[in-house]
DNA sequence: TCCGGTGTCGATACACCGTATCGACCGATA
DNA sequence: TATCGGTCGATACGGTGTATCGACACCGGA
């Protein structure tokens, strides 16, 4: 189509012009690819950086050409989740229902680490996508037939309850590393930003058993948190 | 040349960074008559209605004119979640601590079913406003001294967990409901859009667990799954 | 009282967003 | 070959958050 390759040729002579690449079929696109191109986006810049426009320039199209395969950009985002979803591995078939738990538990927590933007979307929008759903099959299988779950009720609520928990603790275990890292490199920054704020709250007495808390020795790192807060939901699901 | 006020935004909280001192100009606007009008418009709307035009509209004021009061959107929003915090009662001080650790919980999920949008933010940035200290103050204070919680790393893992669940329990639930109400008076549509869906999914015999689930009786209403959930959770932090 | 300098406020402007519209183009048919 | 029909994507629209900077209100000094 006539792109401005009048304007163009009044300064560079055809010959050494780059021909627009192949025309007829200009990239055969698919949705595949699209999500593709979003996740490599998000994962460069963020969820914010995934605009319609951007993906659709990473893919050499215009931003309407992507409506062929989406209708909104909400799909885009329920894709981009369930792709990840798709990346957590099926825990092992053979080891007990708590090591399956605990297997797709960590499986969806490292991949969220990978793909810090899936954090934004856990529980934002119920999972319907077939990874999503393989998750929650995988967890269901694992509890099912288990001892302790005979009815169909048990499992189900035992899968929420554990879902509920791994949402969360993922959630804020990013976003808690997020403002670390944002405040970044030089974390003076944000002691001098929130380390007076939070002191003078502190020292107003109100926050007691807080102070005590924030005032202790070095918290353990993220992944024992998660891992015991994990083992003690697991303890719980079965404690009768 | 004043010190430029993005810049002590910087470094400052929200929270603690003063007012400008009241004009005696048009309106008086203050920063809590600010998160007022936004709460408003979030609760009718949803959090998408929420743009600095229209809540400065609602103000009769112009876009700029809150830049005196925030220096971004996202403070807005973390003001917006801390008001929240703010509703929720603090747990009667006689009770046991389990009392007050549900009590907690169900405050926090009350409030996000009168504010959806706050589901929204849950879990999105780390609550550091004093309301949400406040919340998380009490969860610690009703831990401390409990029988079994001597040491302050126990209690802060137990804090952990329990607000974990929380988060990820009211967030999955408000998404859910979400979705049945967009769907809403008629349901036939969403049986028509979905319904053929998940069917043709199940259908594949990939699915066996799930397909027992939603094959299964009438599922336990949300506020007794989230209730039996958190008793879990609450049973699994004490077992040793 | 008037005037000049100063500092603040908010209208305007910018870059970008998601997506509805509809004209231009292409292939097939008469 | 001329016409028609359907599809695709460029253009346009109404919004967004916020940087900029001119206009203005105020205050101190002459």
């Amino acid at each position: 189509m006539a792109v401005r390759r009048d304007t163009d040729g009044e300064f560079t002579p055809v010959w050494e012009r780059p021909e627009p690449p192949s025309r007829p079929a200009p990239s055969p696109l698919s949705r595949d690819r699209i999500v593709e191109a979003a996740i490599r986006l998000a994962d460069a810049d963020g969820l914010d950086a995934v605009s319609l426009r951007k993906v659709a320039a990473a893919l050499d199209a215009g931003p309407m050409r992507l409506y062929g395969y989406l209708s909104t950009k909400t799909e885009l985002l329920d894709l981009m989740a369930d792709a990840v979803y798709g990346e957590i591995a099926p825990p092992a078939p053979d080891g007990d229902w708590r090591a399956a738990l605990r297997s797709l538990a960590h499986g969806l927590r490292e991949a969220a680490l990978r793909h810090e933007w899936f954090a934004d979307l856990l529980g934002g929008r119920p999972p319907l996508g077939p990874c999503a759903l393989a998750y929650l099959e995988a967890t269901l299988a694992a509890l099912d037939g288990a001892p302790g779950f005979d009815d169909v009720d048990a499992v189900t609520q035992a899968a929420h309850t554990v879902n509920a928990y791994v949402i969360g603790a993922v959630r804020s275990e990013i976003a808690e590393s997020r403002t670390e890292r944002a405040t970044g490199l030089d974390e003076r920054r944000w002691q001098a930003a929130n380390g007076p704020y939070l002191d003078r709250l502190l020292a107003t007495g109100r926050y007691p058993a807080l102070a005590k808390m924030v005032g202790g020795g070095p918290h353990p790192d993220a992944e024992t948190a998660f891992a015991t807060g994990l083992d003690q939901v697991l303890a719980g699901i079965t404690a009768r």
